[in-house]
RNA sequence: GGAACCAUGGUGUAGAUGGUUAACAUGCCAGCCUGUCACGCUGGAGAUCGCGGGUUCGAGUCCCGUCGGUUCCGCCA
């Protein structure tokens, strides 16, 4: 008997029927019943179920399926019957049939798993990561790589449909400052020196458009040497877009049907388009964040002017020094919440940098902390502007404009979670424009490019970068779902004076400038053609569409969060000659 | 760099106030069972309670430290 399979486990049903059938596989479950042997045969197309009867198997070959056990490997060769009348199961995709085996091999024994292979698991993710491979036989992780592989797929039938080179560029590059910390690798040719791989694609991708390729796309693998998060890994993977002659709209008409293609291949659904654009700024104010969330309300409002001349020192001092009061109103929470949970609220306030929450308790008097330094105009007044209804909690944060948007988008979300009040099966994407081009950095005492140094101001903001870099808005753009940036891009600069201009907002030297990226403002000098481009993070896009809560889960072989490969050991001590070879000696 | 939480048979958990034999489920092993599909029944093996100190007559339990893990803050242009 060959052992080579003629078909998958998961596509037999009722068609099949009297076929004999030669199938590959994983003993999912054993069911031994003293007579009749059931296993559940899995594949990476499902599970089927074969039966092993004396009635048609010889002494030695019965004995044989009694030894078998679970995620021993088969072949086995029967014939597909349909299960007898009452016994289908009709929570399993084959449950209509079963396959009576007349002969089998056990192609490899197992040992018992250390943890069950099941749908779900409740297992110390260390356990599954040292076993990953074992954690990838379950069909949860399996659906999430196969969804990844067809994302891809999607994605790259895409940008072919639409002209895109697909074009791979250097992991063994240059470390430049601005941005992530760079993983380095050490040189043997040159003794001292060391390459960084990528944190972006991005240089690459602008030399690419000098280069007159046009439009570019890849899925690139970048590598930052940050701390991680459920969401982050040291190496993760942008889908990476660049394209000459083009402006925002473009890009971003362009780029939204490439994700709502995907978005719909994968949930069925379709939403509205265009996509929703929002400015910055609107963002800010309205959600205390860069990226909202909005799927639910919530919002924030200002009360600076209610407040301006208050009684309460604090409001009227940080007025008086240019900050803003704005307050949500978290609805019902007053009645609902007790003390010890408005005071976690005022925690938390504080650990967002905030200098302190006040709040309004509206019951049938207004209980709060500041009310006897309020008047009552004023007390009306905010809850007039915050709609307070009786049971209703009030929350205002007094501070510069951006710490207090900061903080109250913080406990906007918080209380989004706690509230119960984001509907799960929605799905709002959103692009968030007009974002400012650099920000000020309090540690550096220095402006810092808001996305990155190579995007382009807005035309007539250019002469404000000398004058209040702070206000120029970038032809920038972030997609934004459900409260996830999925990527972002700009417009970028391709004129040397301006990318210039821009070191020196940044606060290089021109030395510094010319040291660091003289060959690529040289580059400018020959010829670049007005481009831009866009990223995603495509374990992120994955994730989502997965719904899987990790980017772990999504990710074939990922590391934890001290950056560690479990199943491998990496990062790991390397040889006294290797180390000798890179000129690098190790403090102890 | 900081904070919180977790750590008990292979796995997941229970072990108020410290007390003598560390419990339950599942998995594993053996036997029985010809229609199960989370098969069932009977029996069995399996943990010095992450590690190191300390308090105590006595520590899984309390204290200190440490390793590991997860999440969050900082960080991630």
């Amino acid at each position: 008997m060959s052992w080579k399979r003629t078909h998958n486990c998961g596509q037999l049903d009722l068609s099949y029927k009297e076929q004999r059938v030669v199938l590959n596989g994983w003993v999912n479950r054993r069911r031994d019943h003293g007579g009749v042997i059931f296993v559940d045969l899995r594949d990476r197309s499902g599970i089927v179920q074969i039966v092993f009867s004396p009635e048609i198997l010889d002494t030695e070959t019965f004995a044989k399926a009694e030894r078998l056990r679970s995620e021993f490997v088969l072949s086995v060769a029967g014939k597909v019957l349909a299960r007898p009348e009452g016994q289908q199961n009709p929570n399993m995709a084959t449950g209509e049939i079963e396959v009576y085996v007349d002969s089998f091999e056990i192609l490899s024994e197992a040992k018992t798993p250390p943890f069950p292979i099941e749908r779900h698991v409740d297992v110390d993710e260390s356990l599954r990561l040292r076993y990953r491979y074992l954690d990838l036989r379950r069909q949860e992780l399996q659906k999430g790589i196969i969804l990844r592989h067809k994302i891809i797929h999607h994605i790259r039938n895409f940008f072919e449909k639409h002209g895109f080179l697909e074009i791979e560029t250097p992991i063994l590059t240059k470390s430049t400052p601005e941005g992530a910390r760079d993983y380095v690798v050490p040189s043997r040719v040159h003794p001292g020196e060391f390459y960084a791989l990528p944190q972006s694609p991005q240089l690459f991708k602008q030399l690419l458009m000098i280069a007159g390729f046009e439009r570019y796309y890849q899925i690139a693998r970048c590598f930052r040497d940050e701390d991680l998060r459920a969401d982050r890994q040291p190496e993760f993977t942008q889908i990476d877009v660049e394209m000459s002659f083009v402006e925002p709209d473009d890009i971003m008409q362009l780029m939204e049907t490439m994700i709502l293609e995907v978005f719909t291949m994968v949930t069925g659904k379709t939403v509205p388009t265009p996509l929703p654009r929002m400015t910055y700024a609107e963002a800010m104010a309205r959600f205390g964040t860069d990226r909202p969330d909005t799927r639910f309300g919530l919002e924030l409002q200002d009360v600076t002017a209610d407040l301006a001349n208050s009684g309460f020192k604090v409001f009227a001092d940080t007025v008086k020094n240019g900050g803003v009061i704005k307050g949500i109103n978290a609805q019902g929470c007053g009645e609902s919440f007790s003390r010890r949970e408005i005071d976690q609220l005022v925690e938390l306030a504080m650990d967002y940098g905030a200098k302190g929450l006040v709040w309004f308790n509206i019951a049938d008097t207004v209980k709060s902390p500041v009310a006897k330094f309020l008047s009552e105009a004023e007390i009306n007044s905010i809850m007039e502007k915050l709609q307070a209804k009786p049971g209703d909690l009030l929350l205002l944060v007094a501070d510069q404009e951006v710490v207090a948007c900061e903080v109250l988008g913080r406990l906007r979300l918080f209380l989004g979670n706690k509230l119960d009040l984001i509907d799960e099966d929605q799905f709002n994407f959103l692009w968030i424009t007009d974002w400012p081009l650099l920000v000020y950095d309090e540690d550096e005492q220095r402006y810092v490019a808001a996305h990155h140094p190579f995007t382009a101001p807005f035309d007539e903001d250019i002469e404000l970068l000398a004058t209040a870099p702070g206000k120029v808005r970038a032809k920038a753009y972030d997609l934004v779902l459900n409260g996830v940036e999925l990527g972002g891009g700009s417009i970028r600069i391709y004129q040397r004076d301006l990318q210039e201009k821009m070191f020196k907002a940044l606060g290089f030297t021109m030395e510094e400038a010319q040291q660091q990226f003289g060959f690529f403002l040289e580059a400018f000098e020959y010829g670049a053609p007005p481009h831009g481009g866009i990223a995603f993070g495509l374990d992120r896009l994955v994730m989502l569409l997965a719904g899987q809560k990790s980017i772990r889960d999504v990710i074939a072989f990922p590391k934890n969060a001290s950056a560690s490969d479990l199943m491998m050991g990496a990062p790991g001590e390397i040889s006294k000659k290797q180390l000798a070879e890179l000129y690098i000696q190790v403090k102890s």
